[in-house]
DNA sequence: ACTTTTACTTTCAAAACAAAAGTAATCAAT
DNA sequence: ATTGATTACTTTTGTTTTGAAAGTAAAAGT
């Protein structure tokens, strides 16, 4: 693990392990697309490169971030899922977009216009709404 | 100014702009400890290299997170100040700061602790709060 | 058996970052 | 008015990180 803290802030001590421009984007192909394999993660309209995708990952499941399984019945791919830890970057993921959808847009025209007021008006059902969707993608695994 | 957005997704873009490990511990420095000169965030706990600092401050000027003027009676300093745009930030420095205290404190022992149940059970007093606090720093300027 | 798929690793070039020193303008003291 | 200190940078020179591409090994499909 070559994670490093620069000092004893809660926010630079965060952005140590998460402020990178990849780890919060695989967290949200988790989140918002479903996504579980490193296939998946790989394919993402970012296009992340594979070797950054991997150490990436190797980090985000040391520090706790995410798990890896595999499948039974498929012993070549890797599923991947966020842990409670994992999931409780969720608020951070929901105040970047309505931040972006509020101010980065002007830099940015290409970006995808979809109507945030439920999230703003109800931002703690919203939350708890993803949170359960994914949580329900990963049933099948659970029952044994 | 070398900003490019990698594609049309809105998180990905906030990320482009302010998803470095510097941006958001500059806009904690204004907004928790009331800096305002390059010599200010220079003297960070992190310690920043200037040339860092100052390509970051350019960036963030260009973008409209923050503004720069001088002072009257001073030509030296500049006084760096938070648009609408950056102190609509802070709600995702609030978040980082929650998750951190939670989750990141076991990786990083000598984090300071804090209670946070205030910003936890009133985070819009809260925030509000810090704004206002912010703002009020500049009052000495505004009176003409 | 052969090809494809998945999950990586390796290699090497490019970009970003970091440490240190340097510069220019202002300001403070003599 | 001159000197020294301060502020806000820029420049230079490594070092680290990132990115693109190709390579590898195990498993799965045909």
């Amino acid at each position: 693990m070559d994670l490093k803290f620069r000092c004893k802030c809660p926010i630079s001590s965060a952005l140590d392990v998460i402020g990178d421009k990849w780890t919060l984007l695989i967290i949200r192909d988790m989140l918002f697309d479903h996504k579980k394999t490193f296939k998946d993660f790989s394919t993402s309209e970012e296009s992340i490169a594979t070797n950054i995708l991997a150490s990436r990952l190797k980090l985000m499941e040391e520090v706790g971030i995410i798990s890896k399984r595999k499948q039974e019945g498929n012993l070549k791919s890797n599923i991947y899922m966020l842990t409670e830890k994992g999931l409780a970057l969720l608020p951070i993921i929901a105040e970047i977009t309505l931040w972006s959808d509020e101010y980065v847009r002007e830099l940015n025209p290409i970006m995808v216009k979809e109507n945030y007021d439920f999230v703003r008006t109800n931002k703690q059902v919203f939350l708890e709404g993803i949170k359960q969707a994914y949580l329900k993608t990963f049933d099948s695994e659970n029952k044994s």
